[in-house]
RNA sequence: GGAGAGUUGGCAGAGUGGUCGAAUGCGGCAGUCUUGAAAACUGUUGAGGGUCACACCUCCAGGGGUUCGAAUCCCUUACUCUCCGCCA
């Protein structure tokens, strides 16, 4: 969330760039700079009795220590009266605190000046395209039937143990999603990520760090019985690794990847869009997490594009990159990029990774600060990206990768295979 | 799951009702010395709110209570450790 002390100094500009968004926050804004001042107010109010009150139990104290418990009693029944004054104000103070902090949730993190406009996903700016667009042969299959055709993937097989959404990798599909995950790490530990296996469960304040909480509540799946939450992205525990922690200026910048199964309810999904691999409630992904300097945070996410782009490139995979445009960027993110991989056979581009500079957006909920050279704590800046998300990726190989003869591996998975073709 | 012990500043670790926002050490920062560095020595150093700046307020795992006054006493939740039980 933003901090209000950020929005007091540049409130005419933050609703300015959040128009980006299409929205109008001016109301919005304003009531929060009247909250603001409501508690200050109340805060002093509060203090100040709060301060009376001490002094006064200090007098108390050397009274009966000098023996005259007389007049250290007429001095106690004063402090009664303090007391009931500032249960009073407590409990205004508070109600405005709560009231302040549910309109903090509200204000989506202040877009990059670079953030095209838009109204929909149909206005995000493409930038970047690489790769060939394979000509397939006739009778070329959309994975589904690929997957059916060389038995790597059941789903009807997912559907009976679990439910839609949970497919069952075989064979070679099991081997060549154990290949990109070991791939994938290797790649971003040889770009100096450091590896993490994280829980895959995590508890209600993790699920706040990160935003989850209180708001998507109901995209993630709820173990109520113990209170914890299945991961719906390795951001979740990852981010939360940096949870109310004060970092020295020496110890950025700190960069971790790590492999976990994603869970996501993706309540309200259905129809064609979601066929196959393109939208499942278990996923595997490997993530890049960043914790950086305010001053470099941008020259690591064009790193950190650089870097998924390389691997797009190994992989010999048709991709683009859209930047995406005020309607789109996620409701943390300052700036975030998508990578799409096409997808020849379903003639449609598919999402497998995206990168996203949050600024101080997540690291003022999670209290995550450095600090600086002048010795005050300054809140870092916080990215991640996948470096990536495994079951589009799988679904662009088998689609851009299949011939008459069968499913041709790219060449930098095969060390991790063992085979070259799925036939 | 049962019994016991614990949770204090960036870290380690003292502190059992007022003189404690908290000893001491490490780490950090600044300085002395040095060609420079290290070592040594000296000083400085918790966080948040508030203020032009001070004052002042809050924070000793979270929540609640007792008391004029709580890091300290009581209740409760979470977590950690030890022993026992179960177990890949």
């Amino acid at each position: 969330m933003l901090q209000v002390a950020f929005i007091r100094d540049h409130k005419d500009d933050i609703i300015k760039r959040l128009t980006k968004r299409n929205i109008d926050a001016t109301a919005l804004i304003n009531d929060v700079i009247n909250l603001d001042e409501d508690r200050r107010m109340l805060q002093t109010k509060l203090d100040n009795t709060k301060a009376e009150s001490n002094a006064l139990s200090k007098e108390i104290g050397n009274l009966f220590k000098s023996g005259e418990p007389q007049k250290a009693n007429i001095l106690k029944e004063k402090t009664t009266q303090l007391k009931e004054t500032t249960k009073v104000l407590e409990l205004e103070f508070n109600e405005k605190v709560d009231a302040l902090n549910a309109l903090l949730y509200k204000i989506p993190n202040v877009p990059h000046t670079s953030v095209p406009n838009g109204t929909s996903e149909a206005d995000n700016e493409e930038i970047f395209r690489d790769g060939q667009i394979p000509q397939l042969h006739d009778g070329a299959l959309p994975h589904w039937e690929l997957a059916k055709k060389y038995n790597i993937i059941d789903f009807e097989l997912g559907n009976k143990i679990t439910g839609a959404g949970f497919p069952v990798y075989i064979d070679k599909g099991a081997r060549l999603q154990r290949a990109l995950i070991a791939y994938f790490l290797d790649k971003n530990t040889k770009a100096g990520y450091t590896e993490y296996q994280l829980p895959h469960l995590v508890n209600e304040a993790s699920g706040f760090g990160t935003g989850q909480l209180p708001d998507k509540e109901g995209q993630m799946y709820h173990v109520t019985a113990d209170n914890l939450y299945l991961i719906p992205t390795a951001e979740v525990p990852g981010t939360n690794i940096f949870r109310d922690t004060l970092l020295n200026e020496s110890d950025l910048p700190v960069s971790i990847t790590g492999y976990t199964p994603c869970f996501r309810r993706e309540a309200g999904s259905y129809g064609a869009h979601v066929r196959g691999l393109n939208r499942l409630h278990q996923f595997d992904k490997v993530e890049i997490i960043r914790v950086e300097h305010p001053d470099n945070s941008y020259d690591a996410f064009h790193a950190m594009v650089n870097h998924v782009k390389d691997i797009l490139i190994e992989l010999k995979l048709p991709y683009r990159i859209l930047k995406l445009c005020g309607a789109d960027v996620t409701f943390a993110s300052a700036l975030t990029y998508d990578f799409e991989v096409f997808s020849t056979a379903q003639d449609r581009w598919l999402e497998i990774s995206s990168i996203s500079n949050f600024e101080t957006f997540q690291a003022n909920r999670l209290k995550l600060r450095f600090k600086n050279s002048e010795g005050k704590n300054e809140f870092c800046h916080t990215l991640n990206g996948s470096s990536l998300a495994l079951p589009r990726v799988l679904a662009g190989i088998l689609e851009n990768c299949q011939t008459e003869d069968g499913i041709k591996i790219p060449e930098a998975l095969v060390p991790y295979t063992g085979f070259d073709i799925i036939s």
